[in-house]
DNA sequence: GTGAAAGCGCTAACAC
DNA sequence: GTGTTAGCGCTTTCAC
């Protein structure tokens, strides 16, 4: 039955172009069934005999038989290949948003594709369509998509899409977030609510936190309060920053009250008034954004607003996955809401 | 020429199976042109005549194309993309990393699929399946590969691995990296040579950080120290490690300077020392580890082990880049090394 | 510079 | 439960 060929190595030899790797053909003829059989039993055990999956099995074994999953993708038309788009990474806003995100899909048997948009849109045409390419099975966004251009590409590939971190009345498909308008209001009550008077906001230069200043600035009107100070640093927030940033608040003339728009810029608002010997609390109240992992356990402890990242990838996740398994997602928008967490600083 | 079928939407309807979506089949035959052509117009530009370039990128512009890079990859066996393994996202030490080497490979046309392997390797087997299936062009690790399991599943896919972080005699095949003994070594001369006598380390529980630990150890044992006390932190490491780990310090007698593994716990350590009145530098010496970005702005700075993160995803994207498009690497290991950068906390 | 033919490795659809 | 057939959408090879 041998071809009088070289001894070759255990792994089949293909015959033209490829790989050179095992492939799903050589199992099968090891365990002496179709392709398609082997296919099944390595996919839905249960659809073939047990005798048939342990011969398949062992041949897997055997060869160290790898799927090709390019391959499987183009087939059925499903890559199990999620992709995810966010401005940064390096900022840690997001950070457990994308590490839920990425363990909910791999449990699922779905693999993470990470994309950088930065926080200027130039990019992101692109980038989506570097990620159309391939087909993902979802595509999850950092913030709402706005640009037309890319809202339609977005239709066009019939690609289920998750919009995160944010709320609007016009998703362009399924929606997991909160309402930056409703925390920049509700901030501003509860720091009104403690008797300050002179409000004054630190804000990074992005669109979402732009909102909460807004909504923050329009509730201290409301409240009759003077106009709030408000000072903005690059995106992404930095400590650096919020320390540059309160020395620029305390020119501008009397504040009692600062809403930073994360905790890192509140870390750098804390360091400041420090080396200046201005008491937090007593003569600065400090809020963040974000109740990261370190909010908790500053000194003093920092009043903020908690968004609940892991929820929202794991929704996210839910969603895509719902999705691509045919099942109905319920619900096509989900608010995480939010939840000011009172600590010391304020 | 048409046939007599209801009006259809500008895209082609496909016969059978598929996605549905335009194909390059599509495109060709608007542009009057054989699918390669179309296909050569787009990958390659100059290999067709302005005429038919124009002619194709007016079809591929009227139907909205996108090419199906599964396609593509499967039958040119290159895929674009690029696997990176990371224990955790969560943490900020491989962020600068991760940030660049993104960045990098998007210039370059490439994509990166993400997989978190967790801090112990029982997930690391199932991810590097699911990452081989996909047949990336590259596999970026972090830290060394060292289950016997997995450096054979990764030798014999056949794909490029750089491992990075770390430094090893034994590379699996490229790595971009620094030496932890170097560092825990240089440290405690440092400190030694600041005339500090007892030393200590609150170190995260992972390896790497282990080596440091060890080596800082016999650096101390060598210049004739009294004993090195160590407190070890789950990894990966917080702000509430740090400040408890100071408090189990103190429990265990004198100590006049503090290594920390991540620029996180040293914050810990300092925010603990203010809050129990001790002077940092003065009564003790604190240092961190990774040059995060907020390490020069903390009160008092803090002196840490600046590692190039950028430099290392950077790199690492180089080689891999330089595997897939058939240039030879040139060099296979790169030491990145590190720097000791002296600020006010020691 | 352009094209025809032949797959890449897998799975959906339809048998039996 | 298992097999046959026919692609998924693209690019390689080899012609002209």
């Amino acid at each position: 039955m041998d071809q009088p060929s070289p001894a070759a190595p255990a792994a089949t030899r293909r015959s033209r172009r490829g790989s050179g790797a095992v492939t799903l053909h050589d199992v099968a003829k090891l365990a002496g069934v179709a392709p398609i059989t082997a296919s099944r039993a390595l996919s839905s055990p249960k659809q073939v005999s047990p005798e048939v999956l342990k011969r398949v099995t062992d041949a897997v074994s055997k060869t160290g038989y790898v799927r090709n999953g390019l391959a499987g993708s183009l087939a059925s038309t499903r890559s199990r290949l999620v992709a995810a788009v966010v401005p940064t990474i390096a900022g840690p806003v997001f950070q457990n948003s994308i590490q839920s995100l990425t363990e909910a899909l791999a449990e699922s048997g779905y693999q993470l594709m990470l994309g950088q948009s930065g926080y200027v849109n130039s990019r992101e045409d692109a980038l989506l369509e570097a990620i159309i390419g391939r087909r993902p099975d979802g595509i999850v966004l950092t913030g709402i998509m706005h640009s037309a251009e890319g809202r339609k590409r977005l239709m066009a590939a019939g690609i289920p899409v998750v919009e995160t971190w944010d709320l609007t009345p016009t998703p362009l498909d399924m929606l997991v977030g909160f309402s930056h308008v409703d925390v920049g209001t509700a901030m501003a009550e509860y720091l009104i609510g403690k008797g300050h008077r002179r409000l004054a906001v630190v804000a990074g230069d992005d669109e979402r936190a732009d909102r909460r200043l807004l909504s923050f600035e329009t509730a201290a009107r409301a409240a009759g309060l003077p106009e709030v100070v408000a000072v903005r640093v690059p995106a992404p927030t930095t400590l650096k920053s919020g320390r540059e940033a309160l020395g620029q608040l305390l020119e501008s003339g009397a504040v009692d009250a600062v809403f930073c728009s994360s905790d890192l810029l509140a870390l750098g608002v804390l360091t400041e008034a420090r080396t200046r010997g201005i008491d937090v609390p007593k003569d600065l109240a400090v809020t963040g954004f974000g109740d990261l992992e370190f909010a908790a356990d500053l000194e003093p402890s920092l009043t903020t607003v908690r968004i609940d990242g892991q929820a929202i990838g794991r929704q996210a996740a839910r969603f895509i996955i719902d999705r691509a398994e045919g099942r109905t997602a319920e619900a096509a928008v989900v608010d995480v809401g939010f939840q000011i967490i009172e600590r010391a600083s304020a």
